[in-house]
RNA sequence: GCCCCGAUGGUGUAGUGGCCUAUCAUGCAGCCCUGUCGAGGCUGCGACCCGGGUUCAAAUCCCGGUCGGGGCGCCA
């Protein structure tokens, strides 16, 4: 049987129909190994059939007459490509470019690379420019997180955590409607199925648009993608589901969302956990055992806007005359989650500057500590909004997988760096 | 950072004090067979994470270490 990126095919080796040498060492090579074949593209013999049976569809092979070895693979393998037996994901990780090769593993990339056009092709579409943002920077674009410190030439660095701050420049700077899909790096120590310490960040700004606006454009580009897989990606899914059906796992399907996606405005959502019988009151953060409260309400995707401004970052925008029944100030911050799980945060931005180191003064941090960030918007700006989506997790619905690891070709968490 | 759990051939596992010179599958090696088609048959190879302790006896119990898994926090 060979197989190349394509797919795969079976080589029909007679004695007769080639150099002796050659059949004996194409016989002997072992598993994994790349040669090189001629021959002649033939229907293969009908396989019997009992009687009643349908009979298959017709099956091609090449009747080889010549062979080349490339190279030999070792042996034993360290992960078996095409074996049964079930592989602990991290020796997979361990041997990622074998564990590549396993067809089911394969498509699962061949998908993450056409979820990733067809999110392109979708903010294109609606009047977005790709951008590429900085990610060796001088101090944090957005509080909360640690940075992993580096050294630039002589002075102290960071990785970026964030195109945040980037991309609300370049929206200042008159590109009006920009995205960007990029790396992002966060020191945090957390170790769960949903975090990486390195990850692809879906990331868009806009000018001119509200919370309500982004959301809207959140919710196309997603249904876009879907549909598309739809209509042109089903063999993927397929070669997924495949190895999910031998392993007794539920296949994966495909299901459209609808739009729109369900608004649980924050205030709803606290009730909802209270009613679930949850233990949280308003103000609090909405943590994962709380989602699942909702999650048993809205199982797909939905939108929890207009949290708490006590809750948000210092640049999300408040209207002061939105307050919730309890009198707490609300924000133009949303999360979009699938189930469970948290896939965006956004919001609109607050472009004022004065109400912007008001903010952080409300939150305890001094202004002067963040002129990097305010400075950008002392000479005028629009309105504007934007949100971040973490690539891995929205392909973990799409593909079943239940570790971000499984969708990232070579994930960095708080244990690997290697490979 | 907190809580829980685990470590047996290359890989995935069974085994909870003597029945273990350790199970099964896959793999590997050899042979036989074969238009077989991620084939079939036979024979063989290959493992109890490391260090201490308890016990007549430890894969199995205890302590420490290392590595890994799950959950939480935080977030995308």
């Amino acid at each position: 049987m060979l197989r190349d990126g394509t797919g795969k095919i079976q080589a029909f080796l007679k004695r007769d129909n080639m150099d002796e040498d050659i059949f004996a060492a194409i016989q002997a090579t072992s598993r994994e190994s790349t040669i090189s074949i001629t021959g002649i593209v033939a229907q293969k013999r009908p396989p019997n059939v009992a009687e009643g049976d349908p009979i298959p569809d017709p099956e091609f092979e090449i009747s080889v007459t010549e062979g080349t070895i490339l190279a030999v693979a070792d042996a034993p393998l360290p992960v078996g490509v095409t074996d049964d037996v079930n592989v602990g994901l991290d020796i997979r990780l361990d041997n990622r470019h074998l564990d590549l090769r396993r067809s089911h593993v394969n498509a699962m990339f061949l998908l993450r690379s056409k979820v990733l056009e067809y999110g392109r092709v979708h903010l294109l579409s609606e009047g977005f420019q790709e951008i590429n943002s900085p990610k060796i920077i001088a101090a944090a674009a957005e509080g909360g997180t640690n940075l992993f410190p580096m050294k630039y030439f002589d002075t102290d660095a960071y990785l970026s955590q964030s195109p945040q701050l980037y991309k609300q420049l370049a929206v200042l700077g008159g590109l009006e409607r920009v995205f960007e899909i990029g790396p992002a790096f966060r020191a945090e120590k957390h170790d769960t199925y949903r975090h990486l310490n390195e990850f692809i960040s879906f990331d868009i700004e806009g000018a001119w648009m509200d919370d309500e606006d982004v959301m809207g454009v959140q919710e196309r580009m997603i249904n876009f993608i879907w549909t598309e897989i739809t209509e042109n990606d089903m063999n993927l899914i397929d070669e997924i589901n495949k190895y999910r059906i031998s392993q007794d796992k539920e296949p994966v399907t495909v299901e459209i969302p609808s739009i729109p996606f369900p608004r649980v405005s924050y205030c709803e959502a606290i009730e909802i956990v209270k009613n679930g019988g949850g233990d949280i009151e308003w103000g609090d953060d909405i943590e994962s055992h709380h989602c699942d409260i909702i999650a048993e309400k809205f199982p797909g995707f939905h939108f929890i806007p207009r949290w708490p401004m006590s809750m948000k970052p210092f640049y999300i925008h408040h209207k002061i005359e939105e307050k919730s029944e309890n009198g707490g100030q609300l924000s133009r911050g949303f999360d979009l989650n699938y189930g469970r799980d948290e896939m965006t945060s956004g919001g609109q931005r607050e472009h004022r500057v004065d109400i912007l180191e008001g903010n952080l003064i409300d939150m305890g941090l001094d202004p002067k500590d963040f002129t990097f960030y305010t400075d950008g918007f002392r000479y005028g700006a629009p309105p504007h909004s934007g949100w971040g989506l973490g690539v891995a997790r929205l392909l973990m619905i799409l593909t079943g997988a239940g570790n971000v690891r499984e969708v990232v070709l070579f994930p960095r968490d708080r244990s690997r760096v290697t490979p």
